[in-house]
DNA sequence: AACCCGGGGGT
DNA sequence: ACCCCAGGGTT
């Protein structure tokens, strides 16, 4: 790997500290954790943002303060409740994770955020990002922060053309976020890097005319900017096709099963489906007899729906099924009407069929 | 180091 | 269709 040491000594550190605190100061957006950055609310907004967008995570962020305003309140909250309040947002160990780790806080810490990287590291959930957001952001320490958006502008600031995917770039851009972030105001020259990236040193179409780092920027010298970052792509998902079974027993209720407690969608709620790579369709009505004790009849096909993952696609056909006879068996799920049904946390793919029933 | 883990929005 | 997003946990 290239060593950057002497581009970051070709760097006027202090002229490119103040340009940017002095940009962040002026143009940074009015966000609702900036309003009183505690510990706890830096957390939590941190814990949010993780792969989801400021746009996407305003509401849910206003949302959760109103139901647990205090670490305390998450600590004693029920997981169902924080989930519900999560639903959509998506990466849902995020929200378990979260409370774990806040009621670590609140019986080994008293309840005080941790403010030394060793402890905070430790927390469920907190890794290097957010535990270095949390000590410069809330705490005024001069850590690294390094998220998507510093590795971009670093990357095109110092011209790095290693792979951004790789941990290792991480670590290199960590490295030099230490040597050159402000003493004075470390929250501000974090949070500037990541509003640049995010406002201004963009993916596509970087605005660099207004760039308070453009004379500091080694890829708008090469025009290079367009071309950095570098990073590997991805494979693309797996194709998954189920049949979801919207099934009303004689009461009307509808039958729910919440998820294993771990793996994907953990501890959320879902209406039972069934893998056609495992079951054909033309034996599914046997199958869920010796499965769930039931004998069901399938009315028609309501819906399907295409459900993107960043790691496989779901393909659902949606029938609707009238249980005819039977005993539900052990641990299959749970009869529920309507009213009862909408209070469980369901996955964004599930919550589309609830207008189906 | 490679893989797993959601959902939404931009282009 | 593809990329991106204020990443972390597990193996």
């Amino acid at each position: 790997m290239y060593d950057y040491q002497s581009r970051v000594e070709e760097l006027d550190i202090e002229a490119f500290q103040t340009n940017l605190i002095q940009w962040f100061s002026e143009k940074h957006r009015d966000l609702p954790w900036r309003q009183d950055p505690t510990p706890y609310h830096v957390w939590v907004s941190e814990i949010m943002l993780q792969q989801t967008r400021v746009d996407t995570v305003i509401p849910y962020y206003q949302r959760f303060m109103e139901k647990f305003p205090t670490p305390d309140a998450l600590a004693k909250a029920d997981e169902q409740d924080v989930l519900k309040v999560w639903e959509g947002l998506g990466y849902y160990s995020r929200a378990r994770n979260l409370q774990t780790a806040v009621q670590e806080v609140v019986e080994e810490y008293n309840g005080k955020v941790p403010d030394n990287p060793k402890e905070l590291g430790n927390l469920k959930g907190v890794g290097p990002y957010t535990k270095g957001a949390i000590l410069s952001i809330a705490y005024q320490q001069p850590e690294p922060a390094v998220d998507g958006n510093v590795m971009r502008v670093i990357s095109r600031i110092l011209r790095v053309e290693e792979d951004i995917a790789k941990q290792k770039t991480r670590k290199l851009v960590e490295g030099i976020i230490s040597d050159i972030i402000s003493r004075e105001d470390p929250s501000s020259f974090n949070q500037g890097l990541m509003e640049l990236g995010a406002l201004v040193c963009k993916p596509k179409n970087p605005v660099c005319y207004e760039c308070p780092l453009q004379d500091h920027c080694q890829a708008y010298k090469h025009d290079l900017q367009e071309t950095l970052p570098i990073k590997s792509s991805k494979k693309k998902q797996k194709r998954k096709p189920y049949a979801v079974l919207i099934i009303r027993n004689e009461k009307g209720e509808i039958l729910v099963q919440k998820r294993p407690e771990k793996g994907l969608l953990a501890n959320l709620w879902q209406f039972p489906m069934i893998s056609l790579e495992e079951v054909d369709f033309s034996s599914i009505i046997q199958w869920f007899r010796n499965e769930y004790g039931l004998q069901l009849e399938l009315d028609q096909q309501v819906t399907n729906i295409k459900h993107v993952f960043s790691h496989l696609v779901w393909q659902l056909d949606v029938y609707a099924a009238t249980v005819k006879d039977g005993t539900l068996a052990q641990d299959k799920g749970v009869f529920l009407d309507y009213s009862d049904l909408i209070q469980l946390p369901f996955p964004v793919s599930h919550q589309k069929m609830i207008p189906f029933i």
